[in-house]
RNA sequence: GGCCCCAUCGUCUAGUGGACUAGGACUCAGCCCUUUCAAGGCUGCGACAGGGGUUCGAAUCCCCUUGGGGCUACCA
């Protein structure tokens, strides 16, 4: 098994699902996931994009066997490395009659196009004089391949069976550039065997040149891989292929990148369960499942042959299932680089700030991505006075005017000021009895306590917030409060 | 245009001639639980693209139509 990206361009969740799908059929067969750069348009090659290609598969934890990094039996694993080896090849394709030079020209070429029309194959069959006389020129040649003129070719998809063309549809493509590098077609076909390779996963817009490659294993005398083409990741719309920019639907914007799903808040184990069961289902009644899981069962003869556009909102409903099954620990820590980043807090003392590791339980089934966190416990690392109240009227209880939600303040303010012990439980007890006989619901009483005390309407728990957030820091921010709210009550009632 | 691939709820999917009044998941709606928000539980909405065959019997097999997608480079 063999992922070999081009590395053009940022990884995106495509070239990440087949990767995903290489390297668990590799895992299930116990065989090698080889890593392969395809490197041989040096026009659009972007070294940035290596590097990003080879985070995002370490990131989902898929780690390869063989590759330009670590070597292997079959090094190197860069294409623009093996230029002497196509090079060889092809020569020997010329050599057996089964490749030829075309000398045609740029603007030759572009003169066929122009009219509609495929290379003609005007330098298949050049007398000896013909091609002297252009080896004398001097002109710059490539070499192609002289497909057969009759006849089929069958390609043997292991998800879609035999898919069969006509050879004559296959016009003499390009083997060796003249730049002396060869093409996708030799160089895949060359290094699928010289790598032994036994499988070749790939897109699905590779299948139009399935057929030559079977062509081309043929006149090496070789016995080809199993092809198995992935079918095609389509917009969140459903219309079109991914495109390789960021798109807009409903108002939301999809990155196709894995780069941003990494900074996204997004866990790897999620974004792997989620990869795997597009094109492929691990279980009709299960959605969940692990890596082991899904090595024992994958088969690449299960792949769905339909193209699927991804259903981002179930990749975030599956990151939350994953955030609320993880180590409490390791959610800290997962969730403190996200945190400190937006707070501007050192990253090491925030892992050990005991305020974090108290609070990560209350957040953990409340967060669906790692950077929903800070919303969430910022209140808890800001000092009072960074606890403002930009709009007073949040201050006010359901049901309750503006009066009374000062009553509920000053009445918090005594039990925070003596509940003994301090801790949830008790505050619990004394708010629920004190609502009880200040007669008003508990959700009332606790909302001007929760802005208080958080700034927002939104927050974890309240009497676990206020335990960690400590006695005095919450009393600061109940006179704080109090006083905000005294503040617009008064202009409230000059101008009604 | 030519060649090729594909076709089950909005989306991801199960289904390989009878167990299908088509199952699961996400989303959405309602209810329950509840200190906000979540999470959780329950209920609901919702699909075999259309037409012909084959067969005692088709979501499942064949053909056509339609629709979607891909390829059509000295890019991968």
């Amino acid at each position: 098994m063999r992922f070999a990206p081009s590395p053009t361009g940022y990884l995106h969740l495509g070239g990440l699902r087949t990767a995903l799908f290489d390297w668990l059929y590799a895992r299930h067969t116990g065989g090698q996931f080889i890593l392969r750069i395809e490197d041989t348009d040096q026009k659009r090659y972007n070294p940035e994009s290596l590097q990003d290609l080879m985070e995002g598969l370490r990131w989902l934890g898929l780690h390869w066997d063989e590759g330009p990094d670590i070597g292997g039996p079959h090094a190197p694993y860069i294409q623009s490395q093996r230029q002497p080896i196509y090079q060889q090849y092809a020569n020997w394709l010329v050599e057996h009659g089964k490749a030829y030079r075309c000398y045609t020209t740029e603007e030759e070429l572009e003169e066929l196009r122009a009219r509609g029309l495929p290379y003609d194959r005007r330098h298949r069959n050049l007398t000896p004089e013909q091609r002297a006389a252009f080896e004398a020129e001097g002109r710059p040649f490539v070499i192609r391949f002289a497909a057969p003129l009759t006849g089929t070719t069958t390609v043997h998809d292991a998800i879609r069976g035999e898919i069969t063309v006509e050879n004559a549809t296959i016009v003499d493509p390009v083997l060796l550039k003249s730049d002396g590098l060869p093409t996708y077609h030799l160089a895949v076909v060359v290094d699928d065997h010289l790598m032994e390779i036994t499988h070749v996963l790939r897109g699905e817009e590779w299948i139009p040149s399935a057929p030559l490659h079977v062509l081309l294993f043929e006149a090496f005398g070789w016995s080809a891989p199993v092809f198995v083409h992935l079918p095609v990741i389509l917009d969140p719309s459903g219309k079109g292929k991914m495109s390789k920019r960021k798109t807009v639907v409903d108002g939301r914007e999809f990155s196709p990148f894995v780069r941003d799903y990494i900074r996204g808040g997004y866990l790897p184990d999620a974004m792997f369960n989620f990869l795997a069961t597009m094109g492929w289902s691990f279980d009709p009644e299960r959605e969940i499942f692990t890596r082991e899981e899904a090595i024992e069962r994958f088969d690449v003869a299960d792949i769905s042959p339909k193209a699927t556009a991804l259903p981002f909102s179930k990749l975030e409903w599956m990151n939350g299932v994953y955030i609320r099954q993880m180590d409490v620990v390791a959610l800290k820590d997962a969730v403190a680089p996200f945190v400190a980043a937006d707070l501007g807090l050192d990253v090491e003392t925030l892992r050990r700030d005991p305020r974090l590791l108290a609070l990560t339980p209350l957040i953990q089934e409340r967060i669906k991505l790692l950077t929903e966190a800070t919303a969430l416990v910022d209140w808890a690392f800001l000092p009072a006075e960074k606890i403002t109240y930009p709009d007073p009227t949040q201050l006010i209880g359901k049901k309750l005017t503006a009066a009374q939600s000062i009553e509920a303040l000053e009445a918090a303010r005594e039990l925070i000021a003596t509940v003994e012990p301090f801790e949830a439980a008790t505050l619990e007890a004394a708010f629920r009895s004190r609502a009880e006989a200040m007669d008003i619901k508990l959700g009332s009483f606790l909302t001007p306590v929760r802005v208080a005390v958080t700034g927002k309407t939104v927050s974890p728990p309240l009497f676990e917030s206020i335990h960690i957030l400590g006695r005095e820091e919450t009393l600061k921010r109940l006179v704080n409060a109090i006083q905000a709210l005294t503040a617009y009550a008064a202009t409230a009632v000059e101008r009604p």
